[in-house]
DNA sequence: TTTGGTGTGGTCTGGA
DNA sequence: TCCAGACCACACC
């Protein structure tokens, strides 16, 4: 028979001493299917000695095939931990399944290689060793590559087509009987295939389904223990499963705790989703329902492989997977991917919700929640808010999945991979996929040692930062380049293999300022050419997206897949830099930031020689005083900027302020960098680096601070002290709600790695005395509160915390943010307290 | 181990 | 008691 069908997961097993890919995904008709390809063998390369004779080539060759080695099963398993279950294997005598040569590129050289091939993923590292150790071949080679290639990564770089995408197979189908009786895999359908390929059908797919679940727990007894579950599913399905009867409207009432985890399962089953969705279920909803299904021996949710669900390590996460209905944690994604551009104090669903929805979970404290459980009243309510959280999360999915799923398909990763990763990973991997299709070898990963070494070197120098002249000013052309070190690395091309080489030795072009390193102006190299890719990629989406309506579903889809690219595109610079990567080149991103420096010092002079005031600039934006006819003046001196400069870098108009406020530093000379404010014509305010934009300073500063720069960027001056006045008696009476005081902070290591012990670490080693775990990477409240002794000392997490010292908030808090703004003007402490002698305002508010 | 460097500022700490 | 430097967190790009 012949099969389309949209593969969303996969991996492999090993059956009778063979390997099959396993491909899990859904036909048109939206029968869950399961293709096992048996066609794909694992392998790995050797590299000959540069000057290898053809006759050693050939014996290295003969004894790489006579290769023998013992395996010792409890070592073999495959290494992602993402094979199947079949893998071990006893006391096996190890072989060579075949050798060939093959011409492949390293670098702009084409070499003659070995692909070694093994029968099984799990011989990979014994023969890579062999041949790497043994006398036999040793003396031959100069290196082993691509041996850590998980085994179903390779199967789709190879093939040319990603998850995410229709296949079409062709082969045996497998009755419902024996695939009972042999297999027990749960899947409509279920096919033995010798020929699988990309499908005509592309890869549009009309709606995933997803089934979004979330627990409701309690503590006893040192156990977390399940008081209610919800699901909620594409399609409006939402249920509230519960042991206690709560008269919720969506309540699936069942007897105990252990049938609760089984109706979860197999509702979550009957749903039949293409992806299971949580918010935190790696680290908390999975975990918590493993433990308790081990506790009650209730059998947890199986997947299409007919094995209950599995905790897989992803770097530092424990992946829960369940086979063929990938379980996307939202969280992780979130925490890794999108955090940087968002503003939300902490990651919890409540917040993220809000800060992209547009909409919160109401009410229920943890308090809340247990009393409404031991007292049996309010369980209603309770329900209600269980079923939010799925409601929620699902919500989430519709808004966040499209991306990940757009990664997924640019890197060839599963989405459950993709949801995962770090930007090195989806860096790595994009560019793992691209060398493939190249026919370039992949360079190996770093050793420990080498990160170490990487790591020790001394930083190398990165973006250009002007000094601003603090104060208020006014009329205002921002500028900044467009992806500006994407578009260096392509200009230049700069990449590993065209540093210096001989081919273009003593021309000027091309060359780094202030540095001997020059790349080469005649072979493109792998990194700019990936990225020109990528490059055309956006170009191409963002011009469809232009003529569709930002409602439609395609503009979402196009949309999604521009943020992948762009994703991917900006963090290839950081790639070159990261310790960890098997693309490093540090004289390559020191290379990217020094033209870099050059470009913008450019920029600089030119906005000089044409006699406007360069007011800050940072990295790639300039700030600019423009007196008169800002809007035409500033597109000239763009025309005039972009006619400079080469290839595709180019510089931007970001927009024109009426406005705009530089501050001077605390300690030290001049003004200060990296914390402004800007304010447009419609009134819009822009602030950047100052204490309202940080987590780690109280809600009230905050806010305080925030009016205090408005009003000032209103020329209202006068009317900012009144405020900050009023505010440090509101202090002062202790009129202000506990919430308004409390600093958020991350706890980033281990208690015991704490050299200096700031208020946040004091407070969470008297809460952790108290019996509280608090984990290393949470972000905690705290609050400081009346009493003798330092900061530390009076220092408590919020939920601990029985007054706050209005003191600290006044001296440490509210003026300082506040003078921070108001400095320029003149402004002292005194003026804030009320301290000061009614001294007349003349001279504020202009310098 | 889990993209890069640049920069500000709070609090602690230890020696004068 | 004062203060410089270290430590730490978190912003900007």
């Amino acid at each position: 028979m012949n099969i389309d069908v949209f593969i969303n997961d996969a991996d492999y097993v090993v059956r009778e001493g063979k390997p099959f890919v396993r491909l899990y995904g859904r036909t048109h008709e939206g029968k869950s299917a399961i293709i096992l390809d048996g066609s794909f063998f694992p392998y790995f390369y050797v590299v000959p000695k540069p000057g290898i004779k053809q006759d050693e080539l050939n014996t290295l060759k003969k004894n790489i095939e006579k290769i023998k080695v013992l395996g010792s099963p409890e070592k073999v398993s495959d290494e992602t931990g993402n094979g199947g279950e079949e893998n071990s294997f006893a006391d096996d005598e190890i072989t060579v399944k075949s050798a060939e040569f093959i011409e492949k590129k390293i670098g702009a050289d084409k070499i003659t290689l070995l692909k070694v091939t093994a029968n099984i993923p799990a011989h990979i590292p014994y023969l890579k060793s062999a041949v790497h150790d043994s006398s036999a071949t040793a003396k031959y080679i100069s290196g082993v590559r691509e041996y850590d290639i998980p085994f179903y990564k390779r199967y789709f770089f190879d093939r040319g087509f990603s998850p995410l995408s229709w296949v079409s197979a062709e082969g045996t189908e497998i009755s419902k009987k024996e695939n009972e009786d042999r297999f027990g895999y749960s899947s409509d359908i279920l096919i033995v295939s010798k020929n699988v390929a990309a499908s005509k059908k592309g890869d549009l797919y009309n709606g995933h389904k997803m089934a979004a679940f979330d627990l409701e727990t309690i503590e006893e007894d040192k156990k977390l223990k399940i008081i209610m579950a919800s699901i909620a599913a594409t399609g409006g399905y939402a249920k509230v499963i519960s042991y206690e009867k709560n008269g919720f409207e969506k309540e699936i009432f069942v007897k105990s705790e252990k049938e609760l985890i089984a109706t979860l399962s197999s509702e979550i089953v009957a749903q039949d989703p293409d992806f299971i969705i949580t918010y935190n279920g790696d680290a908390f909803d999975f975990a918590v329902l493993d433990a308790r299904s081990k506790d009650l021996k209730q059998k947890m949710i199986a997947g299409r492989d007919g094995k209950p669900l599995r905790f897989q390590k992803k770097g530092r996460i424990k992946a829960a997977m369940v086979k063929g209905m990938p379980h996307i944690d939202l969280f992780n994604f979130v925490a890794r991917v999108m955090s940087p551009a968002m503003s939300s104090e902490t990651l919890t669903l409540d917040n993220v919700a809000m800060e992209i929805l547009g909409e919160g979970k109401k009410g229920f404290t943890w308090d809340q929640m247990k009393d409404a459980w031991v007292n049996k009243r309010k369980l209603y309510e309770l329900a209600g808010y269980c079923m939010q959280d799925s409601l929620l999360t699902l919500k989430l999915a519709e808004r966040i999945t499209p991306n990940i799923f757009a990664l997924s398909k640019l890197t060839s990763q599963l989405p459950g991979d993709a949801s995962r990763m770090t930007y090195g990973q989806l860096v790595e991997s994009y560019a793992m996929k691209k060398a493939s299709q190249m026919n370039i070898v992949v360079p190996n990963k770093p050793s420990y040692d080498e990160i170490g070494e990487r790591k020790g070197m001394e930083q190398y120098a990165g973006g250009f930062v002007k000094e601003p002249r603090a104060g208020l000013h006014e009329s205002i052309a921002v500028f900044d380049f467009r992806g500006l070190y994407p578009s260096i690395i392509v200009t230049h091309n700069v990449d590993p293999h065209t540093l210096n080489c001989p081919c273009c030795k003593d021309k000027e072009e091309n060359r780094v300022p202030g540095s001997d390193n020059y790349f080469c102006t005649k072979n493109r190299g792998f990194i700019p050419e990936i990225l020109v890719e990528l490059f055309e990629e956006r170009k191409s989406l963002k011009q469809k997206m232009k003529t569709l309506d930002k409602k439609s579903k395609e503009y979402h889809e196009l949309n999604a897949r521009q943020f992948a690219v762009k994703t991917v595109s900006n963090a290839m610079y950081g790639y070159l830099g990261f310790a960890g990567s098997r693309w490093y080149n540090r004289a390559c991103a020191s290379a990217v930031t020094a033209f870099a420096r050059h470009y913008i010092q450019r920029v600089i002079s030119m906005a000089e020689e044409a006699g406007f005031e360069v007011l800050y600039g940072d990295t790639d934006s300039v700030f600019l005083h423009i007196e008169k006819d800002i809007e035409s003046t500033a597109k000239e001196f763009l025309k005039k900027v972009n006619a400079e400069l080469p290839g595709i870098i180019e510089l931007d108009f970001q927009g024109i302020y009426v406005r705009g406020i530089f501050v001077s530093r605390k300690v030290g000379e001049g003004g200060a960098k990296k914390r402004y404010a800007l304010i447009d014509k419609e009134g819009n305010v822009i602030i950047r680096g100052f204490e309202k934009v940080r987590r780690d300073w109280s809600k009230l500063a905050k806010d305080t601070q925030e009016k205090v720069l408005e009003l000032v960027l209103n020329k209202r001056q006068k009317e900012a002290v009144e405020l900050v006045k009023k505010i440090v008696i509101e202090i002062k009476t202790e009129k202000v709600d506990m919430k308004e005081l409390r600093i958020y902070t991350q706890l980033t290591r281990q208690l015991k790695n704490y050299v200096q012990i700031g208020p946040h670490v004091a407070a969470v080693k008297k809460a952790v005395a108290r019996g509280k775990e608090i984990l290393p990477g949470e972000t905690i409240e705290y609050v400081i509160t009346k009493g003798t002794g330092s900061i530390s000392d009076r220092a408590e997490l919020i939920e601990y915390a029985k007054n706050y010292d209005p003191e600290y908030y006044i001296n440490n808090q509210i003026v300082p943010a506040a003078l921070r703004v108001l400095h320029i003007f003149g402004v002292t402490e005194d003026d804030l307290l009320g301290k000061a002698k009614q001294k007349g305002l003349s001279g504020w508010g202009r310098k």
